[in-house]
DNA sequence: CGTCTATTTGAATGTACTCAAAAGCGGTGG
DNA sequence: CCACCGCTTTTGAGTACATTCAAATAGACG
């Protein structure tokens, strides 16, 4: 499995010598999910940030009535992890799972730590990473206060252009925070109207990184 | 106007020398806002990081049908920006107003990235905030998508019990993601149930910093 | 095919919202 | 000290958006 992917990544925020790249890519270890395969569940300490090579991930949590509440997708280039549990070493909530089978990088937390002081860079590359995740989040949940599940969709479209094509929807309708059901409705109600596709309503605000996941 | 408050925060998190403490304090620029005075609105480009020294602020951001939708408090001892615009020197959605007569030390963005340089420390800083304010961001998504009204008064309850008594409660319904009839309706229910405090049912996690914004 | 999962549809329900108006509360000035 | 003003909180009636539950339909994969 090579590294090509993730050298990619590191370079669109920093530069990297040959040997800090070695250095780097000593601490990762390959591993492969097949589809419906677990990397976390909850209750577990997540000791890796998962950088996904190949494949989808997606990060949810059960509710105590058991429903499902998908707090992040993480699709090829994109980092994922349960932030509460990697930063705390505390057990966490989430279950991330392969939604199709996939390859992901592991970096285990010390590495990470580690890293830091070897290759100061890695710091700010992994900081900026953060910042934007966080700004995505804040997004999101100015999003989930002021919008319309419609709406909520329309960003989802223009954010997740391949996903839309590639996950069932009602993963999509969990993470935009409706019922499949209802989410079934609204499909129905803008094929009705006429529109093939959904509300074109935009915000002024352009598409942003994610996050620990980020793109 | 005193930086102890802030020198505090900075060491819980690294230790600086009197020398760089001295550094870092030379780019603080005091500044006294008034209660429902700004310190930045919708469409300008946040400059600087806040640190409040004393008082409190808010962030929030208006919808098109002139709805508040507060994304953040930020009591004494807690930075508060608008990440967007800060991260990516664009015009930004936030306003940010004092809800009492309030202190904050303006760390201006470019003195900002010149002490991660000189100064590595305050990169790692940095980004252990932003990585709490993550996760509180991401836990508070969480919340809005898996609990009811009433279970995220509570969790706000614990969070910010000071806030409570300091703060109009339609912002905390702003806040909890409901309009202020709608939560005056629910605490006539306590009231009338009997409850004199809030429902006690709690999660597992506890009561997580909350970031850009962070205690 | 048969099985499993995903999607659609419908009816009944609920949680939270809107709008309007009254009541409460706090400060300021006459 | 009281009256008034602005802002916040409460209350009520009607409504809307989204949920739940149940059952039928459609796809995907071995």
């Amino acid at each position: 499995m090579d590294t090509s992917v993730l050298l990619q990544h590191l370079s669109d925020y920093i530069e990297l010598t040959p040997q800090e790249q070695e250095h780097f890519c000593q601490h990762l270890l390959p591993k492969k999910v097949a589809k419906r395969g677990f990397l976390l569940q909850t209750g577990q300490i997540c000791r890796h940030s998962f950088f996904v090579h190949q494949g989808i991930l997606r990060g949810y949590t059960l509710d105590q009535s058991g429903g499902e509440h998908l707090l992040s997708f993480a699709p090829a280039g994109w980092w994922m992890a349960d932030l509460y549990s990697l930063f705390s070493q505390q057990p966490g909530q989430l279950f991330i799972q392969a939604m199709v089978d996939t390859e992901v990088w592991l970096l285990p937390k010390q590495a990470q730590e580690q890293l830091y002081l070897d290759i100061p860079k890695l710091e700010r590359y992994f900081r900026i990473l953060v910042e934007k995740s966080l700004v995505a989040s804040q997004q999101r949940l100015i999003d989930n206060l002021s919008r319309t599940a419609e709406e909520r969709y329309a960003q989802f479209e223009r954010r997740f252009p391949d996903l839309i094509s590639q996950v069932p929807q009602k993963y999509i309708a969990s993470y935009i925070g409706v019922t499949p059901e209802f989410f079934s409705k609204m499909r129905a109600n803008w094929l009705k109207r006429g529109n093939n596709s959904v509300p074109k309503k935009l915000s002024s605000q352009g598409c942003l990184p994610e996050a620990f996941n980020f793109p």
